[in-house]
DNA sequence: TCTGGGGTCCTAGGACCC
DNA sequence: TCTGGGGTCCTAGGACCC
């Protein structure tokens, strides 16, 4: 989906059509009705906080205002921006309307978060850019929505090519197009090359896809190890084997949160325990709604510096209970050396499973007994 | 006025078992 | 007086993605 949150925003204001927008930072900005009775937006120079940039408008784009920015960098950058607070429920129910419109053409989706997926289009025997067009048209009439199609021999290639025509577009890719149209392309471009790997890869004079295809194996192969060198030279030639995972089950589920200001420890526990106390709560609820029972409890720290650690604790017995959790988690907590002000706090269980109708529940063990769900 | 929140996957070492 | 080779589970950290 083209520039997503954004346009879901915009299916609301649509006043705000062709100026630069900012989602993200927090929920504190919601418009309000102003004097004349007409909604009045914050801009983005108000903003403070500690909070990122969720999404931006193509507008905010050209300003330089991109996800994962700083939202007081970006401030900088565009302070008369229009700046709006993040809601996931609509983001989550428009993600539903275009995933149900594609599937209505094209059922083999993998899920790839809330605004991506991935189609299987091998079987159909319809030409190829109508075909694509129509999936465009369907997603459009669901939500109102644009998106950007790539179709090509592999997940790698239509990634990539998903993104070389954004927004609105579809574009078309076969494996005699990859010297011209992927090698001039930064590596950082391929889903898997991050801003580590990507660094390093500069730092040997390697830019671009076709660098990587270009580049000495032994050379990938001394600085990646082999099973990442390896990979990076397949990739290079195009090359994904990868098939199109239509189903899969959840592995974690947490909660974090950033304060506004770097905790201490110990001057600031009768904040902490609190906000520690909640997320416990908060991911609980979570277990229990999705109907997951988990047997990993962990936690994450970052500390003032940004460096963060993790502990967990495998428990006996899985569990959804908010008070067990909170107790696995105090004990993680207690296995690390608290001396510095804290960032962010987590709570994290994982080794889930999926909670079986309990024995204990008359109700539900007698619809066992008749063979109910 | 730096740097969110919720995920996945991989690596690696140690414990433990056969 | 010298110690293999599998396998699984647990824990910690890190890269990466949306």
């Amino acid at each position: 989906m083209d520039a997503f949150y954004a346009s879901v925003e915009l299916l609301r204001y649509p006043e705000l059509r062709g100026q630069p927008v900012v989602i993200g930072g927090g929920s504190r900005h919601q418009p309000e009705p102003g004097a004349d009775g007409k909604l009045q937006f914050h801009k983005l120079r108000d903003y403070v906080g500690r909070g990122v940039v969720t999404t931006s408008t193509y507008e905010a784009r050209a300003l330089g205002v991109f996800s994962a920015m700083g939202m007081m960098k970006a401030a900088k950058l565009a302070p008369d921006a229009i700046l709006l607070p993040t809601d996931f429920e609509s983001y989550r129910h428009y993600s539903r309307l275009f995933k149900n419109a594609v599937a209505e053409i094209a059922p083999l989706i993998e899920d790839r978060g809330i605004d991506e997926i991935y189609i299987d289009l091998s079987e159909h025997t319809e030409e190829i850019r109508p075909l694509a067009q129509r999936i465009k048209d369907a997603v459009r009439a669901a939500t109102g929505l644009s998106c950007s199609i790539g179709v090509a021999p592999n997940k790698l290639l239509a990634k990539i090519c998903s993104e070389l025509d954004k927004p609105d577009g579809v574009t078309l890719i076969s494996a005699a197009d990859i010297p011209t149209r992927i090698w001039p392309l930064a590596a950082r471009k391929v889903n898997g090359i991050g801003p580590k790997a990507a660094e390093k890869l500069s730092a040997l004079g390697l830019h671009t896809i076709g660098d990587l295809a270009a580049a000495d194996p032994a050379l990938l192969q001394d600085h990646f190890g082999r099973t990442y060198s390896e990979w990076l030279m397949r990739i290079s030639h195009g090359q994904d084997e990868r098939p199109v995972v239509t189903s899969s089950e959840t592995k974690s589920i947490s909660r974090e949160s950033t304060f506004e200001r770097d905790l201490h420890a110990k001057l600031d526990r009768d904040t902490l325990t609190p906000i520690f106390t909640d997320l416990c709560v908060r991911l609980a609820g979570d277990l229990q709604r999705k109907g997951y029972v988990g047997r990993t409890i962990g936690i994450k720290l970052k500390f003032a510096d940004f460096r963060g650690v993790t502990r967990d604790l495998t428990l006996p017995d899985a569990t959804d209970d908010a008070a067990t959790i909170r107790q696995a988690a105090g004990e993680c907590l207690r296995r690390v050396t608290l001396d510095r002000r804290l960032r962010l706090l987590g709570v994290r269980v994982t080794a889930l499973s999926r909670k079986e109708l309990s024995d204990s529940s008359p109700m539900l063990a007698q619809g066992e007994l008749f063979g109910e769900e």
